[in-house]
DNA sequence: CTTGACATGGAACGCATGTTCGTGTATAAA
DNA sequence: TTTATACACGAACATGCGTTCCATGTCAAG
């Protein structure tokens, strides 16, 4: 006869999957005309036609004349695994509030937190996925320091960068630190290297010498790195 | 001074327990209007005001003009039952996932989102706090590249870093872009800035001179860059 | 080639729903 | 009392958004 329905096509695992990270995301699901942006069907009776299919085949809910009426049932996306058409994502939604402590200056130790407990305003906080972190942090021991000044750029960190820090003392091979150097009076975020009774500062830039400490006494490590993170202005 | 605002009232709470037996029995959450049945209050008007009041108070989230936009934050009922009456304005601990579409290298173009296929791969795909993101980005149109080689170092951004990008393919003064310099062959993220008929492009280490491009037709924006995110290893 | 179910678009149409505004009442402080 | 503010109502108003209709394109069976 005439050409048969296909089944479950790429445009369908596409809304699914997209129906189901938007109610995640934001709470409630998307309208069509959302549905439309994300799939690049330009029109909404294209969609409609998708989400009929997709109701009759049992993969959502949908009620009549109701905005955003439209709800996955629930294990349609295990289906669609099964059926071997599309991964999905796991979660793991986790957020992970850090104080921002203060500034980090060359010409100033870094503040770090008391180490009682955590009272910090909410205002100056940065959120951070779990999943972003390393495993086995314990939040309580972050803190997060905004850089001032371009003194830090032989380690990539620019004027305005903010630092997410682990409170030590000391550090292994290979970790980046903040350290104050006594002899010069100065904060410095380098790659820690102790190579026999020296320490050597490595920069991130590679283009840079390291510095070599012969008394590893001069040197403070005051907290490790743990990420940096830019944020850019958002030009109007 | 005058009547002083009651904290949370007869009508607040059971709007919250109404939107969440709402939201669990139908999957989306409830209308204004649905609430005026449900609470007996006769005008929209007045149950707006209520929600505003959840909304400055943190109990719920509202997106702007957007139907049935409205949804609880988690904790909001814990907190009626525990009864505190907590005026303290709760952030809304939103994660965007971020799809990692690939890398960016100095000598090939970007790879933008085909927007075409569904391009969702759990394993690769970074959270962000959506406190971190500039307010009206829409998550849908971001996407993140890791930096491969050490080819942007003058952008301040090393190799390994991870950039959070925004389609893009013109941008205003001071954004950070991704561009294509048709003349070089090469991908580079540098500030843009339009002046005249020329554009300069200015590298964010600000001690490295900027490039100045009389054929702005030779200067392909291929996303503007949002936020830089650097995840240190975490050393044994 | 013709046919007819499937697939896409585009553009209205109309109800659903958030928003605003004018107005009115009650309460508490000055 | 006066006054400022919280609380309340109803009615428009402006969009958001689902729905429908019509035209067109594609492809396989007859």
């Amino acid at each position: 006869m005439v050409k048969r329905s296909q089944g479950i096509g790429p445009r369908h695992s596409k809304i699914l999957t997209f129906m189901e990270k938007y109610q995640k995301q934001y709470g409630f699901p998307p309208s069509i005309r959302e549905i439309c942006d994300e799939t690049e069907i330009s029109s909404t009776s294209v969609v409609n036609y998708y989400l009929d299919q997709l109701e009759t085949w049992g993969y959502i809910h949908r009620e009549k004349n109701i905005s955003r009426g439209i709800t996955l049932i629930k294990d349609a996306l295990d289906r669609l695994i099964s059926e071997n058409v599309t991964p999905i994502t796991g979660k793991l939604d986790d957020l992970v509030r850090i104080p921002l402590m203060g500034r980090i200056v060359a010409g100033l130790p870094i503040p770090v937190p008391p180490s009682d407990l955590a009272y910090f305003d909410p205002e100056s906080a940065i959120d951070i996925a779990r999943s972003m972190l390393p495993q086995r942090e314990k939040p309580e021991e972050l803190f997060a320091l905004e850089v001032q000044g371009e003194s830090m750029v032989d380690a990539m960190v620019n004027d305005g960068d903010v630092v997410i820090m682990k409170k030590a003392t000391e550090a292994h091979n290979g970790e980046m630190v903040a350290v104050w150097l006594l002899d010069k009076d100065e904060t410095t975020l380098k790659y820690f290297y102790r190579e026999g009774g020296k320490v050597r500062l490595q920069p991130a830039n590679r283009t840079m010498q390291p510095i070599i400490i012969d008394d590893p006494r001069t040197v403070q490590v005051q907290g490790k790195v743990l990420m940096v993170v830019r944020r850019l202005p958002a030009a109007a």
